[in-house]
DNA sequence: CTGTTCACG
DNA sequence: ACGTACGTGAACAGA
């Protein structure tokens, strides 16, 4: 089977120009469409191996649709010249690869590529890949013909073919512009039916099929369109028939086309291509050209030395500064030098983006990314721009600058015990995340598929009866909708219930609903459909997408830069928020196994906040309930309610745990009430007498507060720092918001910044001494809890080990404990 | 692109 | 009378 792989550039041009910073030419002329534009060339030229290759263009000047529907596209702002003035170089750089180049007047890419994908439909023995950014393309799509297009950005890639278009929106290739006729598309001007969206498009075109028969049922009053659906519908027709003949993508384009033409026999690296790339300043992909073609993968080898392996940019001296593509864009993603020691912004990305070519590195002393981050002042914006904006005043500085930004920074560590939590804590961190990130979690597939399919079965069966309550369909998942239909449809009362923060709409959030439980039986149903409806969206439908199908293994991303108390943050997928509260939620979890061979064992910090607050307030009572080992939430309602701790009822102590935590976050009076199920007054009364009984918490407290106005800043156990400018503001409530960061901060960021942070530094330098990194790997870090999977055998061993070393690294005025739970997935956890 | 809601610690 | 409990990331609606 031969391959043919036709190309949108214009998608990929108006794709490349926004997910790219801007990057220029020597000479100053913006090229970040030509880049990545060029960049995904060459990606596909090695990934797809075309045995044919053409590229379709837009041409200036009014196409039919404009003719057609003067609004086509009218929203949208005129393309800005730094984007126009690209076009025709990447028309150069196409050409100059020798790739033939199609356009015509009157005609949009995707018309032409439509065009040329029809005319291939006859021709047998030959594949067609479209390449493209636009999700319009789709409906080419059929046996023989795939969509090769961007989820995000421009290197994260995916290849439609039927099925997979199928998965993703429920139905084949040739329903997707009935489905865009109903839902339009904004971004083009497309308008589609008014009041219907992307959830209750796809719902329509899987029960109907098509436009015309959606409204054929419409017609002959299918129940399966509610009323206020029916209006909608009713009002759009003629927008949803002409919003579908907008999308469809021709393919009667008059144009000449023929295999013949289109014929690519490799890459030959020219005189042509290099003169562009050297006028374009194209420094790493001229380097990588001489590496196309000729496929020399033994030369890899770990030894190899770096300068030779990888494209210079700079020498000064000693000092050799090592990058690759990635460094190069500006901002760089990362970047890494040497000068004695290995400098880097943005360590980890470094040490796996190397990892990945086969070259361990080792010994990375100084990341600028996080000795901005733990310098912290007021930055948000870690970004090597910012930083680089900050510290040197460049915001351009190129990456062989790093060396100055390091130095500016080194300065900055030097307040209080800054360095210490740098050196000693986050540099330490660095490889430790590398390693959790690559090595991932598995996940059991097959237990999700079954498990999705009972969640759709519940939610379509809860839709079901909520429609039937409301006595018409509407869209669940909108709260403006589903607001409409409780407090005014139903007539539901709303009398002391909350308005949303902006809108001063009658929120719906579950805990006002809450109240609402008894009056109406809607409300349990929807309850109940948005816990499912969220898991399902947010873990069930995603991770599998995020699953490496050759490894059965999630990555996430730990970012250490981001939070303001110095804890981690993860993100796609963030695997720091997988349910466990509800029973839903906990089934989830045993989709997260352990390795053949291995136990999962969690480890996790029994109440750290509680007992770092004790220590740092130095609270007698609280101490000595710790040290007594009494359950200290027992222990703080018998105290307050003044009754023994024996006669203390489930309810007192739920009240007492929700006011040990709130107190730590500075809650007020109102919101215990609401929180506890209490009135205001006893609320008050209750806070009042806490901090009668606790009077160390209540100095501690307002220590804190005294301290931050004076300094700025508040501090971790180990100086950690978070600078608080608001502290003095003479805003009444931006003042109060601050004192509660204030007040939390140190107490967040001691537990589950500093001490969880050692605990793995500890952990880790304990596996490597006893030589037992294939035995035990610590996958995931939830702020208080630390996930490993252990070989079975050395679980009885390693588990009592690894606890100690938790507990044993920090020194309260209070114990430390760490309970240990173990099982073969997450979800079913038996204490050890 | 913002607001709302909700998952976790 | 009010938005008043801290720290995150993510999905979705609607403009």
């Amino acid at each position: 089977m031969k391959r043919f792989v036709l190309i949108d550039s214009h998608a990929i041009i108006h794709r490349a120009y926004h997910a790219l910073p801007p990057l220029t030419t020597p000479s100053g002329e913006p090229v970040q469409a030509v880049y990545g534009f060029t960049t995904m060339l060459m990606r596909i030229l090695a990934e797809l191996k075309p045995d044919y290759i053409a590229a379709a263009f837009d041409m200036a000047g009014p196409t039919f649709r404009h003719v057609a529907y003067e609004r086509y596209k009218a929203q949208r702002p005129k393309a800005p010249s730094e984007l126009i003035s690209q076009f025709s170089k990447v028309r150069d750089v196409a050409r100059a690869f020798g790739i033939p180049v199609f356009e015509l007047q009157g005609y949009e890419a995707d018309d032409i590529i439509g065009t040329v994908a029809k005319k291939m439909e006859k021709q047998k023995g030959v594949e067609t890949i479209v390449v493209t950014g636009d999700m319009d393309a789709l409906q080419l799509i059929r046996p023989g013909l795939k969509v090769y297009t961007m989820r995000k950005g421009i290197s994260d890639t995916v290849t439609y073919d039927e099925k997979a278009v199928r998965e993703r929106f429920g139905f084949g290739p040739g329903k997707m512009v009935d489905y865009k006729g109903l839902r339009g598309d904004p971004s083009d001007n497309i308008p589609g039916v008014k009041g219907v969206g992307e959830k209750t498009a796809t719902e329509l075109i899987k029960a109907f099929g098509s436009i015309d028969e959606v409204y054929k049922a419409l017609k002959k009053k299918n129940k399966k369109i509610g009323p206020a659906l029916a209006v909608r519908l009713a009002a759009g027709e003629e927008d949803a028939k002409f919003s579908r003949e907008l999308a469809r993508i021709r393919h009667d384009a008059p144009i000449e086309f023929s295999l013949d033409n289109a014929v690519w026999s490799g890459m030959k690296p020219n005189g042509e291509v290099r003169e562009l790339f050297t006028r374009f300043g194209f420094a790493s992909l001229l380097r990588r050209l001489d590496g196309v073609g000729a496929k020399n993968q033994e030369s890899r080898s770990k030894k190899q030395d770096l300068d030779k392996e990888f494209p210079l940019i700079g020498r000064r001296g000693e000092t050799v500064y090592v990058c690759d593509d990635t460094f190069l864009a500006d901002p760089p993603r990362a970047a890494i030098a040497r000068r004695g020691d290995w400098y880097a912004y943005d360590a980890k990305s470094a040490i796996k983006l190397l990892r990945n070519a086969g070259i361990a590195i080792k010994g990375i002393t100084f990341d600028v990314l996080l000795a901005a981050y733990v310098a912290g002042q007021f930055a948000r914006d870690f970004s090597y721009r910012a930083i680089a904006a900050r510290e040197i005043g460049d915001a351009h500085a190129s990456p062989d600058r790093l060396f100055d930004v390091a130095g500016a920074l080194e300065q900055k560590l030097s307040a209080g015990r800054l360095r210490a939590i740098f050196e000693d804590i986050e540099m330490p961190l660095i490889p430790i995340l590398a390693d959790m990130e690559e090595r991932g979690i598995m996940i059991d597939r097959q237990f999700l598929k079954a498990l999705a399919r009972s969640v759709d079965a519940r939610i379509d069966g809860l839709t079901e009866a909520i429609y039937k309550s409301a006595g018409e369909k509407f869209n669940i998942a909108s709260p403006k909708q589903l607001s409409q239909i409780l407090f005014e449809k139903l007539g539901l009362a709303t009398r002391g219930l909350r308005k949303t923060a902006k809108g001063g709409v009658i929120s719906t959030r579950e805990s006002e609903l809450e109240k609402l439980r008894a009056v109406h039986p809607i409300v349990d149903e929807i309850l109940s459909y948005r816990e499912l409806a969220k898991l399902k969206s947010t873990y069930i439908d995603v991770l599998p997408r995020l699953t490496d199908k050759k490894t059965g293994r999630v990555h996430t991303t730990f970012n250490q830069a981001v939070t303001s108390t110095g804890r981690l943050s993860s993100n796609n997928p963030n695997l720091q928020n997988i349910p466990i509260l509800s029973e839903t939620g906990r089934e989830l979890r045993k989709a997260f196994i352990a390795s053949p061979g291995f136990t999962l064992v969690c480890f996790d910090y029994s109440q750290i906040e509680l007992r770092v607050a004790a220590h740092m307030a130095d609270d007698k009572k609280m101490i000595a309930a710790f040290r007594q080992g009494l359950d200290i939430h027992r222990m703080t309602a018998a105290e307050i309610y003044n009754v023994a701790l024996e006669d203390v009822t489930p309810e007192l102590r739920r009240a007492a745990k929700t006011l040990n935590f709130g107190v730590l976050y500075g809650m007020g009076a109102s919101a215990l009430a609401e929180n506890a199920g209490m009135s205001r007054d006893e609320a008050g009364r209750f806070i009042e007498e806490y901090f009668h009984d606790f009077s160390g918490i209540r100095e501690y407290i307002e220590k804190t507060k005294q301290l931050a106005r004076e300094q700025g800043f508040v501090e971790s156990l180990f100086g950690r720092r978070r600078y608080i400018p608001e502290i003095n503001s003479p805003n009444f409530r931006i003042r109060a918001e601050a004192e509660r960061m204030a007040v939390n901060m140190p107490i967040q960021a001691t537990a589950t910044g500093d001490i969880i942070k050692m605990a793995m530094i500890a952990g880790a330098a304990w596996i490597k001494k006893e030589k037992l990194e294939d035995d035990v790997r610590l996958l995931l870090q939830v702020h208080d809890e630390l996930v490993f999977e252990m070989r079975e055998q050395v679980v009885g061993t390693v588990a009592p080990k690894i606890k100690k070393i938790m507990e044993d690294v920090a020194h309260l005025s209070v114990p430390i404990i760490v309970d240990m739970k173990a099982g073969p997935n997450w979800g079913e956890q038996k204490s050890l």
